[in-house]
DNA sequence: AATTGGCACTCCCGCAACACGAGTGCCAGG
DNA sequence: CCTGGCACTCGTGTTGCGGGAGTGCCAATT
């Protein structure tokens, strides 16, 4: 049973060892802290807080460092999210402003959010599955070759280029624009997809007619998929490279995490939110995930065409006070700037 | 002067150093390679060597390491490209066979140089200046927004959302369509550019019934300048963590360099082929980039389309032979592919 | 003139011994 | 329940000391 006390002494070890980067012991606690008590009482504390296993002493008879538990303790009951100074709050508006190109939106954020925090920045891309198809596009590259165009009412475009089995010529390529304008156009990408879907089973073995539809078909019902898929942008890897120290093996796991982008997704997607939308996972609590001395904090952020995350990317000792400050507000920001935009269509 | 024998002798420490890490002794080398003399012998020579700075003891009394200088003189004179083995053919086969779409075969090309020569991989894309447009389509999203969609016969697709000062209706963006077309469709990449240029400048001032079509013409001259733009794709970031102790300093230059992209982007541009191609920068030849400890070698490739450059990325001392014949074999193979593509069209 | 064996010298590296200091755990007394 | 005191542990930094790898130079040999 930890006491009162006993949490403000955890609060004073984690916010001291981000701070230092050293195991902290009980005299420099007293000195740091006002706390009314000495250090002998101090030890007796931590002596209980280590037996709850919320801090552990890395040799015999040296300072104490916050463990995993430690971490998530202090994260759901101990930590204030950190305001932004107001320094920091122009930057980002000065980041994020200017025309709102979604890509270049988020590409601008996930820079803004990198810098702020000084670790690895990811923002997911919201989801697209309640955007509706506008305008399917079909452009004849020669030959059996097409572009294959998809835009929606959120402004995103997506392309593919499809083979057909035979040589087209423009009126070929005008009647499969118009079938599959019928097919989709005016649909959300979830029905879009059930839809093309759909009319594939009803043509199981294509007559030869309808083969150039049939392939023209599969190629939209990937790209519908396509805009399922969630996708993540990140900037400030370079920053790990910093914060080397702070991995007991390498960097490679985290590297190659970035590198592959899926498994970071999955991560992202995976954390359960607080009432306020606010996530965190800390070290290992990302084992399946293989990323056992890293964190990742986070933040839902909403748009009308789906909600998504934003977060940071870090060793597992980093200053999630300001980080859970940092993440909330900028996805406030994003939030915001993505309705402004809504309305303004 | 350096004798025909202390030639070899430099090739002979360039080779053990990069296979063992650790400076090369005189003793070492006539234990591993069978040269006729004894060790006094090669001492000589190693002294005359470093007059000529092509080698240099890290400390008085140990062995020797390649300086810049003495790389460059082994990847000019000495080194000869290791072929690949037939197993690594058949591995870039099977990564690169399928359908193929530029931005699908770039990605797995850089993968898959990545993967033969552990380092980072950087393929850069064919300038696509001679690329002709062959279709620009509007898409209205409501209100004032627009989506600009340029393609071209390369099949390579590129768009942008732009916002017209007032609100448009369907006759507005047929009108705004036909005006487009005429203007870009069936031109060059280069020579729709500078017709749009023109027609911008002749509305210097728009009427404000033009202004709509002003807007789009902004908008499409920034698109045609970004198919003109250099790009670059890049692979297996992670192997840096890998390689960590070649970097004297922290591997925090690399990553960077690798997240700013357009300082590597410069770099493969500003490098100078020999007769075959084949180039290579090394050490402090960087230093302009801030790459000082870093070494690069590329292979330029042929498309129609235009012309550009696979690479990878590594420590100084890396292995230049086996290293120069995959950069040299992926062109190849990219190229030929990328011929057939055409053909096929 | 080139090569070679010999030899003294330098300097890195690993090891052990040692003192120091920070920090702990425990206990007895307030 | 808190406190001061005290013995104990253990990491760290320092020092000293071979051992070994490697060099540079020189005189002798071919």
């Amino acid at each position: 049973m930890v006491s009162e006390r006993g949490l403000d002494v955890l609060r004073a070890i984690v916010q001291d060892y981000v701070e230092t980067r050293e195991p902290v012991g009980s005299k420099s606690i007293v000195e740091r802290h006002s706390f009314g008590v000495s250090a002998a009482t101090i030890r007796n504390d931590m002596a209980l807080l280590e037996d709850e296993d919320l801090i552990a002493a890395p040799h015999t008879s040296s300072g104490r460092v916050p463990t995993d538990k430690g971490y998530r303790v202090f994260v759901n009951h101990l930590a204030e999210l950190r305001p932004l100074t107001t320094a920091q709050r122009t930057a980002i508006t000065a980041f994020l402003d200017g025309p709102a190109d979604l890509d270049d939106l988020l590409a601008r954020t996930v820079r803004a959010l990198s810098q702020l925090t000084g670790q690895v920045a990811l923002v997911q891309y919201p989801s697209f599955e309640r955007a509706n198809v506008t305008h399917v596009e079909l452009v004849h590259l020669g030959g059996a070759r097409l572009v294959v165009i998809v835009v929606t009412d959120t402004g995103r475009v997506s392309q593919r280029i499809a083979v057909a089995p035979d040589e087209l010529d423009e009126t070929d390529v005008a009647q499969l624009r118009a079938r599959l304008s019928v097919l989709v156009t005016g649909q959300s990408v979830r029905e879009g997809a059930a839809r093309v879907d759909e009319a594939l089973a009803q043509q199981p073995s294509p007559s030869r007619s309808d083969a150039a539809l049939h392939a023209m078909l599969r190629v939209v019902a990937e790209e519908l998929e396509g805009f399922r898929q969630d996708r993540l942008v990140m900037a400030g890897a370079a920053t790990l490279a910093r914060s080397e120290g702070d991995f007991r093996g390498s960097i490679y796991p985290l590297l190659e995490a970035i590198e592959e982008q899926v498994t970071l997704l999955r991560l992202m997607s995976e954390m359960v939110a607080d009432g306020q939308g606010l996530a965190a996972s800390i070290g290992r609590e990302n084992a399946p995930f293989g990323l056992t001395e890293a964190s990742v904090v986070a933040s839902d952020y909403e748009a009308t065409v789906g909600q998504a995350r934003v977060g940071v990317l870090g060793p597992m000792r980093m200053d999630y006070s300001s980080n859970l400050g940092a993440v909330r507000a900028v996805a406030h920001y994003l939030s915001r700037l993505l309705d402004e935009d809504d309305r303004a269509r």
